[in-house]
Formats: structure tokens, sequence, C-alpha cells
DNA sequence: CTGAAAGCGCTAACAC
DNA sequence: GTGTTAGCGCTTTCAG
């Protein structure tokens, strides 16, 4: 490439001496201020053009106490629903100009401690976060909204209320929904293989399936839920004890597709009949629940959605600057659909 | 949350005023230096740990010109292959104190042009890339590396040596042993979906592809291979013109394996046996492989081994404090493995 | 071992 | 319209 010497120092002041301006003009001219000849301007454009000169974020973030940079915490981006969410949410912030700091817990609490405490180091503008599974205390993130950065929480979010906005799908309905799908199709002996009762989720997506079955007088058994990481061995394990000895469960109901998918997976290894003997239902809309055969009925979540409205709240909350008072204090509920498949 | 009044400003000035002591001990503290005592080091940790001191990030590192951040820039979050990646690059970068600034270039030639200089105006301290579909000219990327930030290409890469670290899988001997295995189970009607060849891996794996067949004899046909956006619409396309009249391939190799499901659920919904009649090799082993029915033969790629060479070469990079010798000249190929599977 | 002081690159008053 | 100046919060010589 040749590129010709190259001023070495890449930076406003250069700028400044080349064309014999003062900084600040330059700075104007960056920042797009008013009272600035149109000469001048288009000169400076011209010469930050030919230099390829960038700004560096961290001395204007410095100066200005804002870096646009949004962080994000999730578990792990692998999870279908949240590969989508941080999907559309890093496109929708590039296109305001925002970069997107992204994080994994790994469903560790401690993990999420240091992240929380990092993202706060980088001085983000904004955090978004979907939390542990195993999350109770959220006073890890005191640190941020403390000092003003607005805190942004999705799916697995606090339940009590936080001075936080918060965006989750309607887990209730969701639970709800797949339960009544399988009390209307005339199952009798439902399982439910649920993660653990620390996490908003799966405790409402349990009340909604208690709900539809105590609703329609169908027995809840508690020999048959289970409260568990939604793994495909615990799933396996769960099966091998649901099977172990008769009556046997006509109906399994999965809070995820990933456990759903290993139920379906034993039953079809060990010749049970899906969904004849028994139906299977499960919850995200993984693209495996799709494709596997028999495809699985599930529970669209619409992540695309979520992370549209987590783009549109973190603007707003962005924009409001400071937004301690901007914050929504009503959790928004994105709503959710059951898709009904061969397994059911 | 009980938080007493709370210092309002959160710099290392106020934490030297209250110790009295003076900033730069402070400093010295916090990185560790040798010469302080370790009374004074004590008495200044408790002092941070009390408050909650956490680092200006932007501040440190306009002075020492280092962000203890990473750039990431993949084609897009939710292909499986990067989705791995990420996972792995996040988490071993994070066990060694580096943020990961991720985005995704949507395949967009032009965004990932911004994304490079937006990675440069963050001063990122390196910058790990899996260029677009389309990427011929690397140019873009010399912002970068003239200023000596260093950049490591993955998966996709630049064909023509560029003056940084490149990882890749190794896409020849992929296409050659998939095209191989369809050739051993006698298959003479292969016909091969393959992406844009302005792309080094789809035109490594055509490579391995056309090697297999010449050498076992087997004609290539011209009118049996595509180049196209590896989508599932364009996959129906081309299947729907292989198979408008006869003679009928026996075997379908794809580029990939969301191209190959889709390949297979064509086949299903017209009744082609598979993989009697027809059979069908990806790549990626996406999990969907494995699940549909029939499961598809497929190139493992083990991207959580590309991942950690990332890693360890970032990190190479990184300690090397400049990184301009410390690059690595010739490419790091990770082996790839045929999975046999139901489809063949 | 500790402090004083300069400066990283930028922006925002405040002058003119 | 443009320049001057004073920091943002931190690190790093250089003194002591």
């Amino acid at each position: 490439m040749k590129t010709p010497k190259q001023t070495k120092k890449n930076s406003i002041q250069e700028l400044a001496k080349a064309l014999r301006l003062s900084p600040a003009t330059i700075s104007r001219v960056l920042n797009n201020h008013p009272h600035v000849h149109t000469a001048t301007r288009n000169r400076v454009m011209a010469f930050v053009e030919k230099t390829g000169y960038t700004r560096n974020v961290m001395a204007s973030g410095l100066r200005t106490n804002k870096t646009n940079t949004v962080g994000l915490i999730v578990p792990r981006f692998s999870m279908f629903v949240h590969t989508e969410v941080i999907t559309t949410v890093q496109n929708g912030l590039h296109a305001h100009g925002y970069n997107l700091i992204i994080c994994q817990s790994n469903d560790s609490v401690d993990i999420e401690k240091d992240l929380a405490r990092t993202l706060y180091a980088s001085r983000v503008d904004a955090v978004i976060a979907a939390c542990t599974m195993f999350t109770k205390d959220f006073s890890h993130f005191d640190i941020l909204t403390e000092n003003n950065i607005p805190v942004l929480f999705y799916d697995r979010v606090p339940m009590q209320s936080y001075g936080a906005c918060i965006i989750r799908g309607d887990d209730f309905r969701g639970g709800f929904l797949a339960a009544s799908h399988l009390v209307q199709l005339g199952c009798k002996r439902i399982s439910y293989i649920s993660g653990p009762l620390t996490c908003n989720i799966y405790i409402d997506r349990y009340a909604g399936f208690e709900k539809a079955l105590t609703q329609h007088k169908v027995p809840v058994r508690k020999d048959w839920i289970f409260y568990h990481e939604l793994t495909a061995d615990n799933a396996r394990k769960a099966m091998h004890r649901l099977f172990a000895k008769p009556p046997y469960p006509d109906a399994i109901m999965a809070a995820n597709d990933v456990t759903a998918i290993a139920v379906l997976e034993y039953a079809k290894e060990t010749g049970i009949p899906v969904p004849e003997n028994l139906r299977i239902v499960g919850y995200s809309n993984d693209p495996r629940s799709a494709i596997i055969t028999p495809s699985i009925t599930t529970i669209e979540q619409f992540p695309r959605n979520i992370g549209n409205v987590i783009v549109a709240e973190v603007l707003k909350l962005l924009k409001s600057d400071g937004g301690k008072s901007a914050v929504e204090t009503e959790p928004i509920i994105i709503p959710v659909e059951l898709i009904r498949r061969m397994s059911t």
C-alpha cells in the first residue's frame, strides 16, 4: 500500500498545525458544531479524509464522559435466543453509532459480578444483561446504576423491582399455552422438566404450567416435575427415572428445546412412539426443534422482537442522558406463541 | 442498598486525598509496582476494596496507549462456526483480562470497512476478523496494521499474504475428504453447491472437490456446479434445476450445512430417497445436521480449536507489544475431519 | 519508598 | 467564526 510517510501522530493537534487552525476548530468540525465557516469545514473535512484521521475515542470519552459503547452480558452466546438477541442488538446499536462489548457469564454468578465491574471500568454508556440462572442478588449491578449507567435486564431478570428497565418474554403465558395444549389433547399424566426455580423464567413457566393443569383438573404430580439445569444429560436422566416403572407419563413438557430434543431422542431410542404414546412440547423454537423428526411443538419467543425492543429502550435511555428518571418502571412483556408441530 | 453517601467522584485523586497520599502512589499500588511499602499498599488496597473504586480504563488507556480490548469482526454471529469461535475467544480473552468488542459485518463489505475504522477509533489492542464472503481487497484493515494494531484473520482470510496472522481450517482437505467419500461410495454424478469463488474457503473447498473427482476419473460437470450465497433458498433453486430433467445427480456436495439441510428437505419433499438415490454431504457439522433424519454426513471444522488457537496467537501478539515482528507469516491450518452419517 | 508535575488527545467555556 | 485555556483521570519520569 503506498501510504506516503504518514504523519506519525494521528491527532487533532497535527491536523491543526498542518491546516494552521486551532484544535478547537477541528474538534468543532468533527462534532458538527454549527458556528464554523463552511469553507474551513470543507478544508478540514478534506484533510481528514485524505489523512484518514480517526478520532481517538478514549480521549474524547475521557473528556465527555461518554464512550458510545454499550455492554451486554449473556449467560452463553450459543443459546439460540441469545444468539438472536445479540444479533439484533448489535446491528441495531451499530446503526446508531454505538459499539457493543459482549460478555458471557457462562451461567456463573462470580463471572457475572466480575463482568459488571469490568463494564463499569470501561465506563460503558449502558449495560444490557440477561442474568445467570442462579442470580438472586443483583447488587453487583449497583455500581453501574449508582454511577448513572443505565442497566436494562432482559430474559432472566430481577424478580423484585429494581431501578432498571426490564424486558422479558411472557413466560407465564408460554408455560400456560404449552400445558393447555397438552391438556386439550387429552393428556392426563404430564411431566414437566423445569430449570431451577431461582430464575424468573422458570418460575413463571412453571406457574403457567400449574395453572393450566389445575384449571383443567389434571393432577400435578410432584415426582414428575424436575428442576435442574436444562442440559441434554439431565434430561436423559429424568427420562430414565420417569420410564423406570409405570405409570408412565403421556406427555413431557420441557422448559427449553434442548431438553425437549433430548427427551425426543430418548423416546426414539427406547421405542416410545411420539406423539402416539408420548407428546412432547419444548420452549424457545430453537431451529433444531423444527428440523428433527417428528418436529417438536414449542413456544416461540420472538427473540428478534426482544432485541428490537431492547435497542429501542436502550436508545431511549441513552438519549435521556443520565436516564434515571426515564426508566420504564413497568416491565415490558414480549408476547409468545405456541407453534404446533408433529410431536403433539 | 445502604451505600452511605459515597464519594461522588470515583477517582484516584479522591483516594489520594482521603488517604493523604499522592495519586502516584495509589497508581503504583493499583499497578502492582514493586517499590511501595507493604503497609501503604495494604492501606490503599483496603480502601479501594471498601469504596469499590474501579479504575477508569479510558484515562489509563489514554495514557498508556492500551485498552485491554480486542475487536472481533465476523460475518454473522448466528453462523454455527462463528458462534462457537466467539464463545471460545470471549472466554479465553476474558480469562486474561481482555474485553472483546464483537461486531458483525452481515457479509457487507461496506460495514466491514466501517467496523475496521470504528475499532481503530476505539484503539483496541488487536483485531480478529473473519471477513465477508466478498472481501477481495483488505486494505481497509491497513489503518490498523499501520498503527501497530495487530490483525489476525481466521476462516475467511486474505489469499495473498498480508502482514497479519492467519488461522484457517483445512478447506482444501475438507472438500477433498467430502468428495472422495462420495466417490468411494460409487457416486458418478456429483453436483457441488459452492459459495462464491471470491472467498478463500470456497475456492479451497472447490479445489479439494475437483481434485478428488479428477483423481478418480469422475467427471466434473460444469452445469452441476453452483456458485452462490449459501442460503436455503438458493439451495432449493439449485435442486429445482438439477431435478428438472435427467440425468439426475446421484450425490450433492454442499459447501455448508445450511445448504445440505435445504437439499435434504427438498429431496424429502419431492420423494427422492436419501441416501439410496441421492447422497448428501455438507460442511461445518452444524448441530442440525446431526439431528435431522437422515442425519447428514459433514465436515467437522473444530471451531473450538480454531478459537483456542486464535486466543493463543492473539495473546502472543499482545504480549510482544507492538507485535510487528512476532507475526506468524505462515498461516496456521486447523485440521478437519469427515463425519459420516446416514445421508451417505 | 513517595511526591510533584507533565501530558496522553480531546472538548467546552470563555474570550476576541 | 476562531483561538486560548483548562482540564477529564490516569501514569510516569524525575526529584527527593
